[in-house]
RNA sequence: GGCCCGGUAGCUCAGUCGGUAGAGCAGAGGAUUGAAAAUCCUUGUGUCGGUGGUUCGAUUCCGCCCCGGGCCA
């Protein structure tokens, strides 16, 4: 099946991608597909800067309330959803709008994935807890010997990275350097694309923007959503949901580790952090037109790429 | 006005029994293949409040002054 033409709006968090999308939405028969790894879970709405029920009515998202937090997902599933999601939309006729800020999704589906076994929760636990007696550097030296590429490549303090390759290896009996190259086919990206990137110089703007939204979800209830949440669900904090910026502040305060003013200030430390490499990935990425978010004439100038793409295609 | 406790990195504070100083957080840069809002790596020169004294040498000891907080009048 032929897929239509996708436009990318990506960018760091506070830099208005939602309200531009919805934007193009009014001028262009657009629909909307999220790409943000926090926006899958349910239930998490206010920490995630979720719109609200009524805007998402009127501006339909794709792929936001995919699973509960006590579940994970992948930049693996993301490509199968978004995939699909692009199709649907083509075959309505509609222009797909890709919106969001987790860069790896967008690598994901633009450059592809190697052919890897997903994620096993038994090996991971395992894994997990021989770490814990032996410490990760003593699974970093066992990796050196079955995956010496691998290994040269990870700090024997990269512990997510290192789990990864000796799981791949025990699923697979063939080491993850291996299955990396080999099965690293010279992807082709199925559609057509114009990618807009948000950028913000300087950055200390964003900063002030960051602050003041943390703030009004605090406002509207953060703690209380996380309380509702710790209720309704058995989570933990080493959850994936659990670790989304926001949402892990909150929970330190909830089990008395920190104060509410700390917590204010972690919040608002981790959303910075999360902006600067968001920031970092867009840098990186190929032909991405880079407008900063802060100018007057944003709008303006993004409906007008809009416009040229889609009279090209 | 008197007494006490503070004044050290953007912030919170260590410390130097006298040889010009270092943690956490913040900030900056980088890595990144099924957890990515994740997981890691690198990065600390600051009149040590001001000024005089003692000393070969003072951020450290002493005097005075300034600022903040507290107690007493």
């Amino acid at each position: 099946m032929k897929l239509p033409p996708v436009i990318f709006v990506v960018g760091p968090t506070a830099s208005g991608k939602t309200q531009l999308a919805m934007d193009l939405v009014d001028r262009f028969p657009l629909e909307i597909v999220s790409v943000d790894s926090a926006l899958v879970y349910r239930a998490m709405n206010i920490g995630t800067a979720k719109p609200d029920a009524e805007t998402l009515q009127k501006y339909p998202h794709q792929l936001i309330d995919l699973i509960d937090p006590t579940d994970s997902y992948s930049a693996a599933r993301f490509c199968d959803d978004a995939l699909h999601a692009i199709a649907q939309i083509g075959a309505r006729g509609k222009i797909p709008l890709l919106v969001g800020g987790t860069m790896l999704y967008v690598k994901a589906l633009l450059e592809g994935l190697s052919d890897l076994p997903q994620a096993d929760a038994e090996v991971r636990v395992a894994l997990a807890m021989r770490a814990q007696q032996e410490g990760w550097p003593a699974m970093h030296a066992e990796l050196a010997r079955i995956d010496p590429v691998t290994a040269l490549r990870l700090k024997p303090t990269d512990s997510q990275r290192i789990q990864r390759a000796l799981e791949v290896f025990q699923l697979t009996g063939t080491c993850i350097s291996d299955l990396q190259t080999r099965h690293a086919k010279q992807h082709r990206v199925p559609f057509e694309t114009l990618k807009i990137g948000l950028t913000a110089e300087p950055r200390a703007v964003l900063h002030e923007r960051i602050a003041g939204r943390f703030d009004k979800m605090l406002t509207a209830g953060l703690i209380d959503e996380v309380v509702g949440l710790r209720q309704r669900f058995t989570l933990a904090a080493d959850m994936p949901s659990m670790r989304c910026v926001g949402y892990r502040q909150v929970w330190q305060l909830l089990e008395g580790e920190v104060d509410e003013a700390t917590m204010r200030d972690h919040g608002i430390a981790a959303t910075r952090q999360l902006a600067k490499r968001q920031l970092t990935w867009l840098r990186s990425m190929p032909d991405v037109q880079t407008l900063d978010c802060l100018q007057s004439d944003l709008r303006e100038r993004v409906v007008e790429k809009v416009e040229k793409f889609l009279q090209r295609m």
